[in-house]
This record gives C-alpha cells, sequence and structure tokens, in this order.
RNA sequence: GGAGAGAUGGGUGAGUGGCUGAAACCAGCAGUUUGCUAAACUGCCGUACCUCUAAAGGGUACCGGGGGUUCGAAUCCCCCUCUCUCCGCCA
C-alpha cells in the first residue's frame, strides 16, 4: 500500500495517479485518509504525553513505597487512576484510527509511472513493439481444442471427470510438453542468474496481503477455510513473502528468483466466449521470475526482465508483441506493466503469457521489506515479477501456429528436453 | 490426535514485579595500534510511531500474538499461534 507520508506530502502526485486509474472520487478518498491521519496524530501525542506522566509517577511512587511514605504514595495513586481512565479511552480512540486508516489504504491502488498512458481499457494499451511474423496456416488449420483432441495429448473431459471445468489432464506428449517447457524455463533462468525456488503452493493470511491478493482479490483464490490457508495463484505471493519482514544488507542486492509452481484462480465471474480450451483455466502451470532491488535501480530491472522474457519468446520462435498497460487496464499494485502476448494464430488472436510488473514500494511497504542503508534509516525496497513464462497459452500458441499435415512441429529450443521433435498421433 | 517443555535484539543467551529497551558473549561498523594481515584496546551497534529541529534532541510502544492483574509487567494470570521432545497415526 501507499505510504502515509507519501499521502500526506505528495498529495498532488497521488492524485494525479489515481486519476490515471480512473479511481473514483480520488480526492475525497484520499482528504478523507488525510483526516483520517491528522487526527491519529494528534490524539497518539495526547496519549504519549499522558503515558509519560502516568510512567513518571509510578516511578515516584515506587520511590515513595520503598522509603516508607505510604501516605504520600497513596495521594500519588488516586492521579494515576485518573490518568489510566483517560489514556484508555484515547488508545483505543488512536487504535480505532489506525485500524480505519489501514482499511482505508488497502483500497487505494499503486501510483502508476509517469510512462504509463492514460486510458479505461485493454483497448487503450499501447503496443511498444511486435516481433516476428504471422504464420501462414494450412488448409484447414485447427485451433488447439480441437488439435489436442485429436493428437490425444489434453483431455478436458477426464479433468472435469475427476476435478471439474477448467482443471485439464496433460497426457503422453502433452505431458511431456509441459515438462519440457518447465524444465527450459527453469534452465534459462537459473542461465540468467535467478535462484531457483521451490516454495509452498498454499499460503496463510499474511501472505495474501503481503503481495496484495488480498483484500483486493479474495474472491479470486481457493480458500482451504478448514485452516485458513489459500492456494496461490501465482509463485510471486510465497516467493516474494519469503523476504516480509525483513531487512536486506544493500549488498545483498539484487535479489533474484525464479520458481515453477501450480498456480491455481477461481476466474469467478470471467468466464466468456474466448475463453475455449488452454485460454482460460482454473489450474495451469507457470514459471515465475521475482526480483527485489534497490529503487533506483527497479526500472533497469524491469527492462532486464522484459528482454529476458522476450529472448523466451524468440527461442519458441514465437511471434510476439510487448503492450505497456493503461492506468485503467494495470494491475491494483502495480507501478508498470508490460504484457507480453503471443499471437496464436488459429484462433487469430493475441494471447497473455507473461506480465511483468514494477511495485515499486507497495508491496514492500505491506511487506516491510527494507535495506540497510548506511547512516539512515531501513528504507522500502522495490519488488518486481513476471511471468516467465505461463505455459497453457504458450502450448495453445505452439500448437496452432507449428501444425502441419504431419504433426505439431515444435521448436529446436525444445527438442532436447522432449526428446522429441514433433508430436505425431 | 494425546502428554510435556519452550518462544527475549543479527546469533548464542541472562533476566521471576520498579534502578531492564533489556546483561554478557559472538557477529557487524568506526577508530587506536601496526610494514601488511592477525591480535589487543576504545566507541558505536533494534524497530515503529509521535514531537521538535537546520542538525542534535525529547516522548510513547514493542521481549511470539491478543487480553487481564498492578501505581508499575519481559517477569504474575487467561486465550491463541508456533517450535521442540515423547507417544499414536502415516508417507
Amino acid at each position: 500500500m501507499l505510504q502515509i507520508p507519501v499521502l500526506r506530502e505528495q498529495t498532488d502526485l497521488v492524485l494525479a495517479g489515481l486519476q490515471k486509474r480512473n479511481f473514483p472520487n480520488a480526492a475525497q478518498e484520499i482528504q478523507a485518509l488525510l483526516d483520517l491521519d491528522q487526527k491519529r496524530r494528534s490524539l497518539q501525542t495526547e496519549r504519549d504525553e499522558l503515558l509519560g506522566r502516568a510512567n513518571a509517577l509510578a516511578k515516584e511512587i515506587g520511590g515513595l513505597m520503598k522509603s516508607g511514605q505510604k501516605d504520600q504514595a497513596e495521594a500519588l495513586k488516586a492521579e494515576t487512576a485518573e490518568l489510566k481512565s483517560r489514556t484508555k479511552t484515547l488508545d483505543e480512540e488512536v487504535q480505532h484510527l489506525e485500524h480505519a486508516l489501514q482499511q482505508g489504504l488497502y483500497k487505494v491502488p499503486n501510483i502508476p509511472h509517469s510512462s504509463v498512458p492514460a486510458g479505461r481499457s485493454a483497448e487503450d494499451n499501447e503496443v511498444v513493439l511486435e516481433h516476428g511474423s504471422i504464420p501462414q496456416l494450412p488448409e484447414g488449420a485447427q485451433p488447439h481444442w480441437e488439435l489436442i483432441k485429436q493428437y490425444d495429448i489434453i483431455d478436458f473431459e477426464l479433468g472435469i471427470k475427476i476435478t471439474g471445468a477448467g482443471f485439464p489432464v496433460y497426457k503422453g506428449q502433452g505431458a511431456r510438453l509441459q515438462r519440457a517447457l518447465i524444465n527450459f524455463f527453469l534452465d534459462e533462468a537459473m542461465k540468467a542468474g535467478y535462484t531457483e525456488v521451490q516454495p509452498p503452493i498454499v499460503v496463510n493470511e499474511a501472505s495474501g496481503y503481503g503481495t496484495g491478493q488480498l483484500p483486493d482479490k479474495e474472491g479470486q483464490m481457493y480458500h482451504a477455510t478448514a485452516d485458513n490457508l489459500y492456494l496461490i495463484p501465482t509463485a510471486e505471493v510465497p516467493i516474494t513473502n519469503l523476504y516480509r519482514d525483513e531487512i536486506i544488507a544493500e549488498g545483498k542486492l539484487p535479489i533474484k528468483h525464479v520458481g515453477y509452481t501450480p498456480c491455481f484462480r477461481r476466474e469467478a465471474g470471467s468466464w466468456g466466449a474466448d475463453v475455449r480450451g488452454l485460454n482460460r483455466l482454473h489450474q495451469f502451470d507457470k514459471v515465475e521470475i521475482v526480483q527485489i532491488q534497490a529503487p533506483e535501480k527497479s526500472y533497469e530491472a524491469l527492462e532486464d526482465m522484459s528482454q529476458y522474457i522476450q529472448g523466451l519468446l524468440q527461442k519458441l520462435e514465437l511471434p510476439y508483441r510487448v503492450l505497456r498497460l493503461c492506468g485503467g487496464d494495470m494491475g491494483f499494485t502495480s507501478a508498470l506493466t508490460y504484457d507480453m502476448e503471443v499471437f496464436s494464430a488459429a484462433q487469430g488472436r493475441w494471447l497473455e503469457v507473461s506480465s511483468v510488473s514494477n511495485f515499486e514500494t507497495y508491496q514492500a511497504n505491506r511487506l516491510k521489506l527494507r535495506q540497510r542503508t548506511e547512516g539512515g534509516k531501513p528504507q522500502l525496497l522495490h519488488t518486481l515479477n513476471g511471468s516467465a513464462l505461463a505455459l497453457p497459452r504458450i502450448v495453445a500458441a505452439l500448437l496452432e501456429n507449428n501444425q502441419t499435415p504431419d504433426g505439431i512441429k515444435l521448436p529446436k529450443a525444445l527438442h532436447s528436453y522432449l526428446g522429441f521433435e514433433m508430436i505425431t498421433k
């Protein structure tokens, strides 16, 4: 979440940012928070003064008791009793205000970076670049949901039987392709300096709040209520939370991690015409890269991550484009997001396969993730992450774009991982 | 799941009602000494908020989390969480 001092001292900047996001009633909402903050501070000052007096009295009483001056001690006790009841009331008010402020701040999204275009929806996203050419498909080319049946590599009906819609079963060459992609992505990331981690795929509530899934996206995560644990929607959650409540030494930066996990998304209310086949699932595999960086270097890191992800797409020989998301389409916690989309030729659509974001201090503030700086107070770090990559839509594009009458040709980069070069019947 | 023990600063670990935001040691930082390194010595060495300020300073809170007793709680009481040991169950 945003820091209160930023709200206080750079109000105009915050308001301009919220406007870019089309955040409703920004001025009133922020003013309400500033009022809460003002009131909290004045009450805290008052409370602390009273507590200070009570502490001094307690010491005095101790001294009097020791020297046997009981009557005088009793007189002071009476005074403390009154202080106590006043501080109690004040303390309750302060706590109430702090809570209200916290709740209010949870509802304020991150401030977009200056390069983020204004806009309301996906249509206003800015195409930064396009790479590769659109493949010419043979006569009678099929969308991937037909191909997976023909080659018997992914089975949605079986998934429906054992779990439900959106939980496909990968079989044979399909399963092998999944495993090849995961290994390829992990190996590439390690070559690029990311340290692999294998985190839990269920997380507690504190982790959900740490990276901002809670309370904003409460309904989007599967919730194991018996233990109050959440199935992760992305490896970002456990990996970034590895560093919750940490103060990192300057020399340890940047921290770079890669992790493969299944991801679980309820996708409540988002099913429609464009979600056939692998386009949208409740469970899917993803390799995620995470960086924790010093504030002055985070945008450099974001560009590196973007380049890295583009390199993967190039090795997979997929045509792709890079979008800079507009204020209205960007995630709640992000300051700048690039989406990478591949062209899935039989559907004739761009499919989002990666989203790489700089959260600046928004997550770090919740996480209390800071760096130790020389001679100064600990300073909030910047967190970044990106998919590298999400598998299902990559698979969709690979199948659709590379179909031939003889089978589906797979890119060279994967051959050694697959043990075959083409999916055949 | 049952029984018991425990949770203190970066680490080890003292502390059972006031002089303890917290000993000591280790690690770390700065300095003295030194041909270099090492050793020795000296000093510094938690976080958040409030207040004040040019800077310094001052205040409050925090000893797993929450509540209570008390003029006063790391210390006493209650609840919760977690860890360890033993038993049971299981991979």
